[in-house]
DNA sequence: CCTATCTTGAACTGATCGTTCCAAGATGTG
DNA sequence: CACATCTTGGAACGATCAGTTCAAGATAGG
């Protein structure tokens, strides 16, 4: 209990996210790392361990952190599936619009890197898509949908959301991101039967 | 004119390919490039002049190769646009499922490393990404579909095709890709005014 | 055969990689 | 104050990074 910690460890987390999630594992070193959280090898190291549990501390915090945006869109999934998977994807538009964070996607970016991360991280980031796309077929399994029809659109729109960070890093326009899960909603709407 | 290569240029640049294909461009160093295509640097440098230049062929080549079976594919979209699409998106789920090549895509984690990317090497990922954008809005506008629709139905083409490359790496199966694209193309033809 | 030209192998450069280590400073307890 | 514990700065580790250099080997034109 002495020498107490001159940083606040959310920070530093939300720093070391950040760069993961716009530079990706590979790219982002640990120099890089002391410089975005303002500490030095000896406290990044003493603290979180080393560059790979860090980025799991990182994978974990941004899928929770925006999990649970994702479960409180679709709350409503029972009562009013389209607009909850309508606030689904607003959760990622909105994420990808705001100037303060980067656009593309951690989980996206991880799942691309699976080949070359270690077989615990890359375990986690199939994990943290896993768990997308459990969410998605859960809310609409409570909808009126068949059950075929909710596990297929389930993995659609899991699909759909994760490639709005590979459209958006690619300078799709917020109108285009908007049109892509247009027609998406737009086939939910159709598919659902209280549609006449 | 004097001292022939003792390689093969082609399967030195489909080797080089499908590794940055498989690592990405940051967890792909020259001395990969050197075991994979089995040149030592000397002939890797004189050849292609360094990593960058070589992942740019690598880009162009796949671009070229997979540019040219998705324009067959969408060949026959004025005529019959619901299996122009269909044919598109067989080319992505032909292509994960070959065991002989990568899954994922080497335009998507190219497009999603864009900000760790050189300048030069970003644009032309971005320009990749784009032909993709206007390979399907050229398609669809020339099918009965609706201006607006068109263009809107070929962004989401594009991206749900992009996607096929996250899932793929995250491990989903073949059935569940299949029902990925299965929703986009069902909802094509809902869209198409022949349907009635 | 001779020589100019190209290719190839391997050693080598300085920079950066992730990680470890240690001494100096700061803090809480006795 | 004294001592044990923790944090911090910075140097240092061997490994690997992208890229260069050079001499030896191979080939074509004369």
């Amino acid at each position: 209990m002495a020498g107490r910690k001159q940083f606040d460890v959310d920070a530093a987390l939300d720093a070391a996210m950040t760069r993961f999630w716009r530079a990706g594992h590979a790219a982002t070193s640990v120099d890089d790392l002391c410089r975005v959280t303002g500490l030095n090898r000896s406290s990044l190291y003493s603290t979180f361990g080393g560059k790979d549990a860090l980025f799991l501390r990182c994978l974990d915090r941004y899928a929770t952190r925006y999990g649970e945006k994702y479960d409180a869109a679709l709350s409503c999934a029972a009562s009013d599936p389209l607009a909850a998977v309508r606030a689904f994807f607003q959760v990622t538009l909105d994420r990808i619009a705001d100037p303060a964070l980067p656009d593309g996607c951690l989980i996206a970016q991880s799942a691309l890197a699976i080949p070359v991360l270690t077989e615990d991280v890359a375990a986690r980031a199939k994990d943290a898509l896993g768990a997308q796309r459990k969410r998605l077929r859960a809310a609409l399994k409570a909808s009126r949908l068949a059950d075929q029809h909710a596990e297929d659109f389930a993995e659609h729109a899991a699909a759909v959301n994760q490639s709005l960070a590979v459209m958006s890093r690619g300078g799709a326009s917020p109108a285009q991101l908007r049109a892509i899960v247009g027609v998406t909603v737009e086939a939910l709407s159709h598919a659902l039967p209280t549609h006449t």
